[in-house]
RNA sequence: GGAGGAGUGCCCGAGUGGCUAAAGGGGACGGGCUGUAAACCCGUUGGCUAUGCCUACGUUGGUUCGAAUCCAACCUCCUCCA
């Protein structure tokens, strides 16, 4: 049932990974004839990427699997401006160290999905705030400026959707689809790139740099676009849990990456393994007809794939084990996330709210004092209702720690030190 | 540059002098049902050293016993005119 002739595309294909494409036989065609160069690109606007980036990594993965060269594309520069698409209003300007401390975190995870270095396939990073802040003003409107006219881009969505928010859209940032087209036609120049993907949100972008490289450089180069991922019940991607699924450990424990994916719903549980695993496709069909509990096991087989890549099979199968723990013997087990708290300050007693809010289960005291009102919280287990409760070192229990719950799925340990 | 309209909580949106920490919806969180799922039902949804205090309706001042609500200036957006 091959479509194509590449296995890049194949591959793609069969896994649910292609949205759109700018030319799809002219692109197959030039994945057969040689290796193909291709870039995404990543801003930095925070301190890691976060579970939405994971679909492109694993694409660039599959790249470099099927015999060509990805391109990691920092957005030092482009950061500068802040891409507009999908953001309804202006977001503050980051300072040149926040964005480099950001890239510092985001590089990272890169070496798990990817084989950096010099040969002809392998991964490439660079950083587009080197060739970015070396353009000249009036250089750049006269040689770029004139291939883009004010008409088309205000056909945009990410201009459009602004606009009709009546939410302010500054000239910095109405430049930044210049600048990422810019980015195209520089590491086609540098590398040879001719091919950009990115998710679906980023076609707009995506096509101005094929349209100037087609101008400039007379020559034809690509776009790839991935589906936006939603859950199946129309939710984005990773949105329970409280705040974003970072990539990065320190920002998000491995624990609770393995428990985001264990939570997968029902319906997602075969796109995900296709779109984030290395599991052959027949397994996946296997797995994924399983009906009602049974299911559950390829969520765990999905967890511990996922978090193997990412944080290697130590980490993923200390996190299974703590779920296993928690979850089917109701034990404060190991893994969990934990916190210290001054032994002295124990002895006294710390209330409840304090506590849980300390552990960043609760955003405040008051949020801490209507979550026990509502009767979402536990100490070791136990369901508390008096929101004066003081937690001692009473109840430490045989290992030491205190388990805190809030909810169901969310514990954290408190450890006196 | 001129005329008119608008800016409300995480988001959308009602409110046009005290009854307003601000209707309603969405989202989020918690509870119930389950399979650590979805759907559904119920509750909660500014902060605090808490029978009270503080912060909040674009910004800054003003009127008033009292302002999201009235006035002034400024900022931003929309529509029409130039």
């Amino acid at each position: 049932m091959a479509q194509y002739r590449s296995e890049f595309l194949n591959t793609l294909e069969e896994r649910g990974f292609i949205h759109q494409c700018t030319d799809m036989e002219a692109l197959d065609a030039a994945l057969m004839k040689g290796i193909v160069t291709a870039y995404i690109g990543y801003d930095c606007t925070a301190p890691s990427l976060h579970i939405g980036h994971l679909i492109q990594i694993m694409m660039q993965r599959h790249l470099q699997k099927s015999g060509h060269k990805p391109i990691v594309l920092m957005g030092g520069g482009t950061t500068k401006v802040g891409d507009p698409t999908d953001k309804d209003k202006s977001r503050p300007l980051l300072s040149n160290e926040q964005i480099n401390a950001n890239m510092d975190g985001i590089r990272t995870v890169f070496a798990r999905f990817l084989t950096f270095g010099e040969g002809p396939t392998d991964a490439v990073m660079v950083n587009n705030d080197d060739w970015l802040s070396e353009l000249g003003y009036l250089e750049f409107l006269r040689d770029y400026g004139t291939h883009f006219t004010i008409n088309r881009m205000l056909t945009f969505e990410s201009v459009k959707l602004r606009l009709s928010r009546e939410e302010p859209m500054t000239f910095l940032e109405f430049n930044y689809m210049l600048m990422q087209a810019y980015d195209y036609h520089n590491l086609l120049g540098r590398f040879g790139c001719t091919l950009q993907m990115g998710g679906s949100d980023q076609w707009g972008n995506i096509i101005n740099g094929v349209e100037l490289c087609r101008r400039k450089d007379e020559t034809q180069v690509f776009g790839l676009t991935t589906p936006l991922l939603s859950t199946a019940s129309g939710q984005k991607m990773g949105k329970s849990m409280g705040g974003a699924i970072w990539l990065n450990a320190d920002m998000l424990s491995v624990y609770d990456y393995w428990q985001m994916w264990r939570n997968t719903e029902d319906a997602d549980v075969g796109k995900f393994l296709k779109l984030f695993t290395n599991m052959p496709l027949d397994e996946i069909a296997r797995l994924e007809a399983l009906q009602g509990q049974e299911l559950n096991e390829a969520k765990k087989l999905l967890a511990n794939e996922v978090t193997t890549l990412l944080h290697g099979a130590e980490a993923a199968a200390t996190a299974a084990e703590t779920a296993r723990q928690a979850f089917e013997q109701g034990m404060a087990a190991e893994g969990l996330p934990t916190i210290e708290v001054s032994a002295a300050k124990l002895e006294v007693g710390i209330p409840a709210p304090e506590l849980f809010t300390a552990a960043e289960l609760t955003k405040s005291n008051g949020d801490a004092r209507r979550q026990i009102k509502g009767g979402g919280v536990r100490v070791n287990d136990k369901v508390i209702s008096d929101e004066k409760r003081q937690i001692t070192s009473k109840d430490l229990d045989e290992d030491g720690v205190i388990k805190l719950s809030l909810g169901k799925k969310r514990h954290v340990l408190v450890k006196p030190v």
